[in-house]
DNA sequence: GATATGTGTCAGACTTTTCTGACATACGAC
DNA sequence: GTCGTATGTCAGAAAAGTCTGACACATATC
């Protein structure tokens, strides 16, 4: 996530997901190490659809990153981590990444 | 804006007015210099009361610096210009900023 | 079998944000 | 006065985001 290859759609995505209390404690909470859904759920005191729902932006935005593994007594235990990303923003940086920011009114298709 | 003194109030103000397309084009168009606010909507192409509501959550969070200032003619011009600040998020700022994150169900009053 | 753990998903309600159109003010020029 | 510029604000509609409760599945243990 160097400036140089930041787009406007991933600026706008990251800061989505960061604009969020729940988010921000979920990722805080993942900095400490990775960490499965349902105990993360009990520690932050939250439903698991919701913490669900969260992990899913936050993984959407490519903060987080989880994976389904099998625990040794053949559990699926889905773990999440959060993803070694430093995100720089300043006036300049957000005018060098509007051209790659997707117009509101554009749904793609018109390269005729 | 350094990390030592970045709370998890500000880090959130940041991240929600950073997290939608209008205002990200606002900042932008901000960083070349300041400009008054009914040209900077012709310019954008949106509504005056639209981009002053942005511009209103730009404000809150920082980000820009708004002065009303009164032209050579005597009509009163209010010039917006963006704030040079520089925002780092990384998963530890954001552990680090969490205990100043205000709690999502708390309306501060219960001091007895 | 029943109970515990883990996973994912869905509809509907609720809340917040976004946006428009109309209204208000003031000043200068014709 | 009327027309143009600038400013601010408001109510209400529309859209997006948030959250709950219930449902589904699988596996291990009692």
């Amino acid at each position: 996530m160097e400036p140089e290859e930041l787009t406007g759609a991933a600026l706008l995505a990251a800061c989505s997901a960061l604009a969020n209390p729940h988010r921000l404690r979920i990722l805080g909470a993942l900095a400490d190490g990775r960490q499965y859904v349902s105990l993360l759920a009990r520690q932050l005191g939250m439903s698991r659809p919701l913490l669900h729902m969260h992990l899913q932006k936050l993984q959407s935005a490519g903060l987080v990153k989880g994976s389904l593994e099998l625990s040794e007594d053949g559990r699926a235990v889905k773990y999440f981590e959060a993803v070694p990303f430093t995100l720089q923003v300043s006036p300049q940086i957000v005018k060098a990444a509007l051209p790659t920011l997707p117009v509101p009114g554009d749904h793609g298709k018109e390269t005729d």
